[in-house]
DNA sequence: TGGTATTTGTCCGTATGTATC
DNA sequence: GGATACATACGGACAAATACC
């Protein structure tokens, strides 16, 4: 499935800004010569230049240039960006790490579910607890809602592994958009059961909403961090 | 200065979700229909279905349409989100606030500054403690960095009104990119003597860089937040 | 099963405006 | 003023996914 040609100018101008080949500080080329080298049409290049500065790259100054803001950043850091499995951002790191489901669930959705999860009431639900090791270290705890009638047949063992794949895979569903609220919360008898927690009293907590291809919401879950092991990244544009 | 064209639709359409005239989970109307009373072309209300759809407004569905997928936000909460300074995301939510330099000196980059800020050795900056009052409450300490060749003639009358607005008033600067990064971090001696922490022994701390229109970073600042009035929202798509 | 209409996705070309140098 | 570079807007063509008959 070869992508689009916006994207493929995207990764190429991306890497030479990850490579310094174009350096920090220094303008990229200009619109007149990416079109050249890239032999596409002036929107192509502009939508990959977009792209680029919505991921904190670059930032264009009108009638000047496009000049290059890429700072690399520590890879010491567990990072969360975007949309990206554990699993995944796991991998990126070239760490190694396990997943215990310590509860499974087959449950309805009822008032006090429905207003910290914004399922409907009776939504059928499975609930799971699990515990995630980085290293041998139980750093995170998540409580998972996954709609039943998306997310079917869903046992322990998938979810040992990893829910997203499944998804992907045999289920066929695209995951399209995540919600994400972070917050700092106390900790609770859960969090010091499963987690090795020193001595903070709190918890970084990440509660994300992630819908399908077709828009509907089919995840619910609250993800609760180990202070020193958590870190998130964001970046913003005003619009002028 | 009037706004463009495919911003003034944004407006209208992002209006039109909030207020529930296109309810969640419907349809936008077909992009042929909207070019009809927007009468513009194509490309521009792709484009302003692109930023509600970056935005978390909608989900665009290919052959099918655009569907709606906001849920409004508990206004309670106090919440951080693109760029803001303080006093923007207040007055958003209607609370009063107040701002108390603790520190102010000018200084240059040493070593150790230049580590955490990336500033360049040598760089002149001044160096600020502000603690932020909401409701009378003192819930946030500022550290702020900011270079003295664009920040100029920075006072403490200055900053304990607004750096932004100053920036963006009688120095012309317009703020463009800010990239940010949150962890949850241990409580120091500076953090107990000016917030009032109850037993909290973390804060949520969040590094900011922020660059001008000409691509250079002028501020970096740690904004330390007492964790129960502490919210960030993020919204992702994953490409495909 | 297949064909057609609808709807969004990608790409191109062109014209005009505006900011910088 | 002129040259260069980015910003906005329009229109057209074809592809791909979906819906419906």
């Amino acid at each position: 499935m070869p992508s689009a040609k916006y994207d493929r100018i995207y990764d190429k101008l991306r890497e030479r800004i990850e490579n310094e080949v174009y350096k920090s500080q220094e303008l990229l080329p200009s619109e007149h010569v990416l079109i050249e080298e890239f032999d596409c049409s002036r929107n192509t290049v502009r939508r990959a230049i977009k792209q680029l500065a919505d991921d904190g790259y670059v930032q264009s100054i009108h009638g000047k240039g496009v000049r290059i803001i890429y700072q690399p950043y520590e890879q010491s850091e567990f990072m969360l960006s975007g949309i990206e499995s554990l699993k995944e951002a796991v991998a990126r790191n070239k760490k190694e790490y396990t997943t215990k489901v310590v509860c499974f669930a087959e449950l309805m959705v009822d008032d006090k579910i429905s207003k910290r999860t914004t399922f409907p009431i009776g939504t059928e639900v499975y609930y799971l607890q699990r515990v995630r090791y980085i290293e041998g270290e139980a750093l995170i705890i998540d409580h998972n809602y996954f709609r039943r009638d998306i997310v079917k047949g869903l046992t322990p063992e998938i979810a040992e592994k990893s829910v997203y794949e499944y998804l992907e895979g045999p289920l066929g569903e695209n995951i399209v958009t995540t919600k994400r609220k972070m917050t700092v919360e106390r900790i609770t008898e859960i969090d010091s059961k499963y987690l090795k927690l020193k001595d903070y009293n709190c918890l970084a907590v990440v509660s994300s909403m992630t819908y399908n291809a077709d828009g509907i919401m089919f995840e619910y879950t609250q993800s609760r961090h180990r202070p020193d092991c958590f870190t998130f990244y964001d970046q913003a544009q005003r619009v002028k």
